[in-house]
DNA sequence: ATTTAACCTGAGGCGACCTCAGGATGTCAA
DNA sequence: TTGACATCCTGAGGTCGCCTCAGGTTAAAT
């Protein structure tokens, strides 16, 4: 039906690339503070570009998000690489989760376009998501082998856990974050006993 | 600052009953269909309207979804006095937390605003979330006291578990639910061992 | 029948989204 | 240096949803 997903690519001209950046970096910063559905126009402006430029580098808003959280996720990819295959396969899947969940909560709202794009091709966060799949199974496929967590625990379900922790971690105020509690409650209900 | 968060009330005139009753129908179609975020003129024109009439009944979005979700919630509210003092408290909590969870993902975006109002008064929705924390801090209670959860569990915890199960339960899609085994997982974590 | 408080209407201002025709400009090759 | 042109930029304007308010209507009480 629809042709391959929409991926933003660093324009060719220098006052393109110059205009990209710009509104890269406005984007980071009025979606840290009004959330992933923060105004366009407010963004395209804080640039100092016309509307019709920010459109023409990010026909969608989605796209825009995933430029915006390219390199945080690209990270925790290359991290889960470095955790795979050491010494301690729960610590590493441990420790990967709960980075996951703070890249997933970057601003509000994120982890609901992550969660789409996970099983929804087309979506131009799709191919990083993949990725990140990837990466969590095998840290957790090495837990498993380990027997350090419950074998019956398939990759979907380990998102689902943490799709659940970042989005409780979005809600939090300042003077109240369940976050961490809950992946703390969750390990409990997925490790094995020892 | 502010008053009291405004609570709609069945109007008295027969006319404004007969709208309001109307509204309210016509919202919880839209809200199930398409979200917390539906249109609001669309709500008022299926309920053949006027918009000015909706904002008469309803003066914010979220005293309309109040309105609409009343009704369980408070059924949700008196399955737990019922189930209070029963012979199984675990067996009462579990079932009220998978009731729980249904409800709270009646449609798209509920579970955001349930979770914003449980902690927040001055909300509409405030008042019939403290009766739910009520309820849920009791069968938690009863549990732990029959050494059947973990007694460290806060009911504010509890909810958090609860509202990450329905916000995954609100992101699935008819092949993809995996709210069931979130709180499979979830109660793995939080039950004693035996 | 009169009164009146409750109710209803819908035009209109606002902000956000998104498109597109027309203009500007960097780049490259000659 | 100078075209030539593809790339890029602009911002007016159409659409839609939100919300208000001045003016008209009506149920219900007396």
């Amino acid at each position: 039906m629809d042709g391959k997903p929409y991926i933003a690519q660093r324009p060719k001209r220098a006052d393109g690339r110059r205009n990209y950046d710009a509104i890269l970096a406005a984007a980071r910063k009025a979606f840290e503070s009004a959330g992933a559905d923060a105004s366009l126009e407010d963004i395209a402006s804080q640039a100092g570009v016309a509307i019709g430029t920010l459109y023409r580098h990010f026909p969608t808003r989605a796209s825009l998000v995933e430029a915006a959280t390219r390199d945080g996720l690209e990270n925790l990819v290359a991290h889960a690489e470095r955790l795979t295959a050491g010494p301690d396969p729960l610590g590493a899947l441990v420790a990967w989760m709960r980075e996951a969940v703070v890249h997933f909560s970057t601003f509000r709202g994120l982890v609901g376009i992550l969660a789409q794009s996970m099983y929804d091709e087309g979506t131009p966060s799709h191919t990083m998501c993949s990725a990140m799949h990837r990466s969590g199974a095998d840290l957790l496929r090495a837990a498993q082998a380990a027997g350090r967590v419950r074998p019956d625990l398939t990759p979907d379900e380990l998102f689902d856990l943490l799709s659940g922790a970042a989005w409780v971690r979005e809600q939090a105020t300042p003077d109240r974050d369940g976050s961490a509690r809950f992946l703390e409650l969750v390990l409990e209900g997925i490790t094995t006993r020892d």
